[in-house]
DNA sequence: TTTATTTGCGTAATCAATTACGTAATTAAT
DNA sequence: ATTAATTACGTAATTGATTACGCAAATAAA
């Protein structure tokens, strides 16, 4: 064969999920070009957050909700604020906190954004619901099964299991 | 619901696929740590195709194979090199080209490899049977439906279909 | 109420990979 | 045989995200 990732099979599990992912930010990112709308896939997330949560959201809150690390919160924040989308205001109660919002012009923005966030999804969903193996409820299943206990400490119990007969 | 990411479904199905990706890479990196081998993720695919193939590889075959850019490939070589696991020769017909090869110590260093690449396929294995939904089957099915037809395209159609009604 | 610990944020350094660009060698076209 | 186009590789710059570190504010412990 000539892709040497794909004839590996369970054993390179992680660079194929990385490359359909890959694949997908890049899609995403054609359709955004392709429809005259100047937005990133990488800003979705924090945007996307932002535009439905009414409480106020810090930058940790929001590095939670989104899983990944607070700088890369900020560092998003300030190319988002740069745009003119999101503004910040410190918190009176704790003043070591910031809370990020849409301003008027990322609120207004968003209904272009949300139309094109339906199609993608629509989109999504028949691809999706067209596998005969459904490739997000097989995600789901292994993510909990990631959750549940580290890989490490299975491989552990793996390699006693082998070893005990 | 607590991770907007899950949430979103087939929205945010490249996240998604990045993150499950990331887990399975740390995962991977944790497991050679506690079997004290000295070894990165990353460096897997080049070191396993130097590996397997006899014939003679330059820089861009590998890049073509492995479905990374040309760069990469010197990158990691560089690295391999200076760990003294893989060299480098001047192609005889074509002065452009640089073959990669493993070392003696390359080879030397692989039967360990081998045998904790067997233990990670195996207990992927054993995870992705033991799932209701086969995570394997769904990517490479996806991974049909992507390479069949660019992304963009597909979105292109599916919004024609929309308004022609 | 000091003192210690934790929390929230920011910056810097680093990482892994990419794109952009340049150069030299090869191959194709005229 | 020149010239043009392509190919193979290398370097530099950029990207997007992470870890490491530091500081100041808030909270808990003494």
């Amino acid at each position: 064969m000539q892709d040497v990732i794909s004839e590996l099979g369970a054993l390179a599990m992680g660079s194929r999920l990385k490359r359909m992912s890959d694949a997908i930010m890049r899609g995403g990112a054609e359709v955004y070009r392709s429809n005259n709308i100047d937005f990133e896939p990488k800003c979705f997330p924090l945007f996307y957050l932002l535009s439905k949560e009414e409480v106020e959201l810090g930058i940790m809150d929001i590095a939670e909700r989104l899983n990944v690390s607070h700088p890369a919160v900020i560092q998003l924040a300030k190319e988002l604020e740069k745009r003119g989308w999101i503004s910040s205001k410190k918190s009176k109660k704790d003043a070591r906190k910031r809370f990020l919002q849409l301003t008027k012009k990322g609120r207004d923005f968003l209904p272009q954004l949300q139309t094109i966030w339906a199609d993608i999804r629509a989109l999504n969903e028949q691809l999706i619901n067209n596998q005969t193996t459904n490739l997000l409820r097989a995600l789901e299943e292994m993510e909990h099964v990631y959750a549940s206990k580290s890989y490490a400490q299975r491989m552990d119990e793996f390699q006693k299991s082998k070893t005990e007969q």
